[in-house]
DNA sequence: GGAAGATGGTTGTATCTGACAACCAGATCG
DNA sequence: CGATCTGGTTGTCAGATACAACCATCTTCC
């Protein structure tokens, strides 16, 4: 079920950096989900909301259920994130050209220029933090982050979607 | 207020990584996000449960004040978290040896259990990931990471607290 | 030493976010 | 054409969080 134990003792300064990474990943995902609760009030979203419009920004118009998908939401969860968004004129929802039920989501124009002004103060946060190491370096961070990404969202999909099997002994 | 325009053009491949860097982060913490409260089911611990428990057994015994500020909750919230960690047994709450009104939070064999249990199965998610980088490039990631959290958290203390000044032009 | 204020924690209450279920409308398939 | 499937909305409930009021203890200062 999990690794041989020879793979722990295989390579102990890797051991140790796992542990480091893990750590310092662990750290970074709770100070910034605290930061982006905050981000509500400053830019008029909530952290869905800020995400969703990120995604139809991002990755342009969408339906509902590839929002939802997206998102890891409900879709009914979905749903009121696009009426939030929709109400406060950031995303507008159109008829689907080929299937009456389904709709089009899209960043409006203040949509996307929100989304601007939020990733504008983001890299800047980030310029003078990442402009301390050299470009091979950034280039593997951000490879590295971009698979932990997946590794992470496979592993959520593979475990069945909204929960891992319940009753499973972990 | 923020940054000269040409801080922007100084150094095009930087503004490029920043911009690569800034969505691979967001896309991390926002699957993160989910796959945290994913977690909730697999180890009978929410989300801020597991944050509290982490830090009680990385950071030892504290207080609740301490805790609280750890988790960027109102005290009242970490005072409910511990609740739940203490009816399930991971966490104790004993009377400060200096402070009368005091409590000294401690995660109990159980609770560190758990949280070993928790940080195996991280570890070995990321340890396959980390593996194809070389020691160098482990060590700076490692160094980044840490210096974004201490970056965000800063900019979150710097803030006031809970919120950024409201009304304040971002 | 005692009163006034500061500090650590808990409890009451309101809000917000999310999931689940029931439902409706349009599509697809027999 | 009817049965079923699929996309989306709405009703309802549980959980997380903040804010405020409160109590107990500590600190300060007269």
């Amino acid at each position: 079920m999990d690794a041989p134990s020879t793979a722990v003792a295989a390579d102990p300064a890797l051991e140790r950096d796992v542990h480091l990474f893990s750590d310092a990943l662990s750290d970074l995902i709770r100070v910034y989900q605290f930061r982006d609760r905050d981000r509500i009030c400053c830019y008029d979203v909530s952290v869905s909301q800020c995400y969703g419009l990120e995604a139809l920004v991002r990755r342009g118009p969408m339906t509902l259920n590839d929002l939802a998908a997206y998102l890891y939401l409900d879709k009914s969860t979905a749903s009121r994130v696009v009426d939030a968004l929709e109400r406060k004129g950031y995303v507008a929802r159109s008829p689907h050209p080929d299937d009456g039920r389904a709709l089009l989501l899209a960043a409006t124009a203040a949509g996307r220029d929100l989304h601007a002004r939020i990733e504008r103060d983001l890299v800047q946060e980030e310029r003078g933090l990442l402009a301390d190491f050299d470009p091979g370096t950034r280039a593997a961070m951000i490879q590295l982050l971009g698979r932990i990404t997946r590794a992470a969202s496979a592993r959520v999909e593979a475990s069945g979607g909204s929960c891992c099997r319940i009753g499973e002994k972990i």
